[in-house]
RNA sequence: GGAGGGAUGGCCGAGUGGACGAAGGCGAUGGUCUUGAAAACCAUUGUGGGUUUAGGCUCACCGAGGGUUCGAAUCCCUCUCCCUCCGCCA
């Protein structure tokens, strides 16, 4: 979500922002819809205003009409107030009319903010629904193009690019020969794109799982975090992926619930409407979860192996940070998944993605490839964006500044850290040996009792 | 799944449909006092929207959303969450 004042002053320039990110949000609506909105604030307010101080008369001479009955009750009752019963009962029954009277103004100012209010629904809830599809302001230094050919690569760096003395395998020959990856019976499960783990295979990802748990926690300084992995519709909305990728979230028939794409989703929802202090912040989150996405994918691409799946497990970092340290910690963000690549020793890419190609809530993203040398490919592992304040306004996360009391809105970054089944590739694929046996890395060994080599 | 009880400011906790943005307490901040501190005393102490050159004015918010009413923290309905009891269950 934008702030409603960036395109209510400057709605020229955040059509240009929105024209380099190649989207077409509704900036003209959403001005109009903003205008009339406080056009019919101020009149209704105006109203209620009017109605409040007549209503507090009403209460006023009720207060007075209620004394002047108990008075009457009293004197019916002999208790004598020392006045004539036969004017105290004129003057209730006066007071009581003119009661009556008074609420003829108030009740026909009633029926009119009613009507506003109706207007005033409708003209905000399609202002709401139109500020949803708004993306976030791309960063300056965010390549513009269209789509992912327009992505900055540069140069690789790590483990130089494997040779082989023979023909490398993929991994989706590798897995099978060996018995650590199960096709066949995955599908027999769930259908196509879902795959077993066994023996050695499952060790192995358990394995990468806590390794990279291990670092971001005592290295990096995260907190680990279990969350649900079942959430209610709102928390995608606020994370950004709703109401764009409804499509793509498995949901739940009967109630509402939907299967995280990604921990970030939770992650971002874990402050909603909280207000935090300065001194809170960096927030820094690591979680282990699966990721489920019902992707439409197009028969033929990227179907063989486990590459990409309706399942897979993630590693995510989380961060949240005050506005002016949120590109520094984008770098070290970048920096703790590439920590992981190289401690496994893969050979690995910075991708810097073009505004066409990163997500809705981002303003700018780094992509981290691996090489796999099996079906020599780069792939993608990690996935790291400055999100600045556009989620942290939808899940109304904010933080009370050091100085000054006016509250803000924390910056969120997130970044994978990494992404398992690729990881799983590069490992299966680079440490492949002649006899279709793997090498297990050094690092991970601790975490499979010693084990050198999976053959 | 069934039956009850609850949700009020940073926290605790009052609140017969009318003066309630909300008593009281705690905490926090500023001040008086003090060599310093504590105590005591005084004062201040929510968020968001609209409007305004400014000071200000104004509207909304008592778990959420509807309703009744001239007027709702208070009455009614729906939902969410928490607690107690019963049932079921890895």
């Amino acid at each position: 979500m934008l702030d409603i004042n960036i395109i209510r002053e400057k709605p020229e320039w955040v059509k240009e922002q929105v024209a380099r990110r190649f989207d077409n949000a509704p900036i003209d609506e959403i001005v109009a819809g903003d205008a009339r909105r406080r056009e019919i604030l101020q009149e209704v307010e105006e109203l209620r205003r009017q109605r409040n101080e007549t209503s507090k008369e009403i209460g006023v001479a009720m207060g007075a009409l209620k004394k002047r009955e108990a008075d009457l009750k009293r004197a019916e009752a002999g208790q004598d107030g020392g006045q004539p019963l036969d004017v105290l009962r004129a003057e209730v029954a006066a007071m009581t009319a003119s009661a009556e009277a008074a609420k003829d103004k108030p009740r026909e100012i009633g029926e009119r903010i009613a009507q506003l209010d109706e207007e005033l629904r409708e003209v905000e809830e399609t202002l709401h629904a139109n500020m949803l599809w708004v993306p976030n302001i791309p960063d300056p230094s965010t390549p513009v193009g269209p789509d992912e050919s327009f992505n900055l690569i540069h140069e690789p760096q790590g483990a130089p690019i494997p040779q082989f003395d023979f023909e490398p395998k993929p991994h989706w020959d590798l897995g099978p020969e060996l018995g650590i990856l199960d096709f066949e019976r995955g599908v027999k499960l769930s259908g196509s794109r879902f795959y077993i783990l066994r023996g050695a295979g499952a060790r192995l990802q358990h394995a990468v799982i806590q390794f990279m748990l291990d670092m971001h926690v005592q290295k990096h300084g995260y907190e680990e975090i279990y969350p649900p992995f079942i959430v209610r519709s709102e928390n995608f909305v606020t994370a950004g992926q709703l109401p764009k990728f409804y499509d793509n979230i498995y949901r739940d028939a009967e109630e509402d619930f939907m299967l995280l794409g990604t921990a970030e989703i939770a992650l971002t929802n874990m402050h909603r409407d909280e207000l935090m202090e300065e001194a809170d912040l960096p927030i820094k989150y690591v979680a282990y979860t699966p990721c489920f996405r019902r992707e439409k994918m197009s028969a033929g691409k990227d179907v063989r192996g486990i590459k990409r799946g309706h399942q897979f497990d993630k590693v995510e970092m989380y961060r949240y940070t005050t506005p002016e340290t949120s590109f520094a910690a984008l770098e070290e963000m970048k920096q703790e998944a590439i920590d992981i690549c190289e401690a496994l020793g893969f050979p690995y890419r910075v991708l810097e993605l073009a505004t066409g190609d990163i997500s809705y809530a981002s303003v700018k993203t780094y992509d981290i490839e691996v090489w796999a040398a099996g079906c020599g490919e780069w792939l993608e592992v990690s996935s790291a964006s400055n999100c600045t304040d556009f989620q942290a306004r939808r899940a109304n996360a904010r933080y009370r500044p050091a100085e000054g009391s006016k509250t803000r809105f924390c910056h969120t970054l997130n970044a994978s850290g990494l992404a398992l089944p690729r990881v799983m590739i590069a490992i299966m694929e680079n440490n492949q040996q002649e006899d279709g046996s793997i090498v297990v890395p050094e690092v991970l060994r601790p975490y499979m009792g010693g084990r050198e080599v999976i053959r």
